[in-house]
DNA sequence: TATTGTTATACTCTATAACTATA
DNA sequence: TATAGTTATAGAGTATAACAATA
């Protein structure tokens, strides 16, 4: 390519869009949700599989919990576990207390599949803020936390990704 | 930080999340994907379809265009364009150049209905940020704006929903 | 009676492959 | 031949409604 004149980006100044602040976050988050999807896709599966297993890494819950956390009716949860059992991926346990009820329990596989994503997804976004310093990065974490942490019903993501230090 | 000590959020103090930046930016993007998600759904749009609509605001693109602006196969816009077409939000009108090709065009009421979306979308957000005070918005902002401007291939969201000052 | 989960049904969204009509 | 668009098909994902088993 390089176009060369026109609009000759001579070099590191990436002319910044002018975006107010309602744009900047709408299409920041589209961003990071496009990294996963990608990434996901890659490894034949959608975000919302890639929530399942997600969620599952620390939790073993019954069929209706898992539709609250991921925000879904227990029929579209019973057609997501469906497939996502079907692959080996999860597995459904009797649950002990409740007969009517089920454990949804995510197997080794699943489990591998979803650290691979998950640290793939990782890499990426760190590659996406890398023209950030250090305490860019820092004040980013603080200003989107906080943003987070106001909200109250918080639907799950989780995958938990940072290792912490 | 200052996490006051155990669990007593005595009062203003919303217990942040002590987040990394890859787990902030992933649920902050969660939010905001959801935020529009459940508005569009209360307007029964897709968050696809408010993308169609919100990309043909300024635009008559060929099918063909639409669909690297979406990222979507060519047979996957002849489908949602049918949709959005069936329902009176946009047509399809002849190209004069190429008479393989057809362009698509917002309608008056596509238009009123992705202007609704686009300012109970920036309505909600702003809610979301309210717990910011103005130099902290205004750092999101560019922290935002610059983290996407860093970024090549870019989808389209564009909504542009901040009128401006 | 109420709740947990499944199934039947219907619709959107997506891609691949085969097709038509232009270029 | 190559490109723009449509259609047929297949599958994921979603919800509503009706159902069975259990509480």
């Amino acid at each position: 390519m390089a176009p060369a004149d026109q609009a000759s980006p001579r070099q590191a100044a990436p002319v910044l869009p002018d975006l107010g602040l309602v744009d900047a976050l709408a299409q920041l988050s589209f961003l990071v949700y496009n990294t996963l999807a990608e990434i996901a896709r890659e490894h034949d599966l959608s975000v919302v599989q890639t929530r399942l297993l997600g969620v599952l890494r620390d939790r073993e819950p019954p069929m209706i919990v898992l539709g609250q956390h991921l925000g879904l009716d227990k029929s579209s949860i019973s057609g997501l576990v469906d497939r996502a059992e079907r692959r080996g991926l999860v597995t459904r346990t009797a649950n002990a207390a409740d007969r009517r009820s089920l454990n949804v329990t995510i197997t080794d596989d699943g489990r591998e599949l979803v650290e691979r994503v998950g640290a793939l997804f990782s890499e990426q976004l760190e590659r996406h803020v890398a023209t950030l310093a250090p305490e860019q990065r820092e004040l980013l974490t603080r200003l989107a936390a906080q943003v987070v942490g106001a909200d109250g019903d918080h639907r799950e993501i989780d995958l938990h990704l940072s290792p912490g230090p």
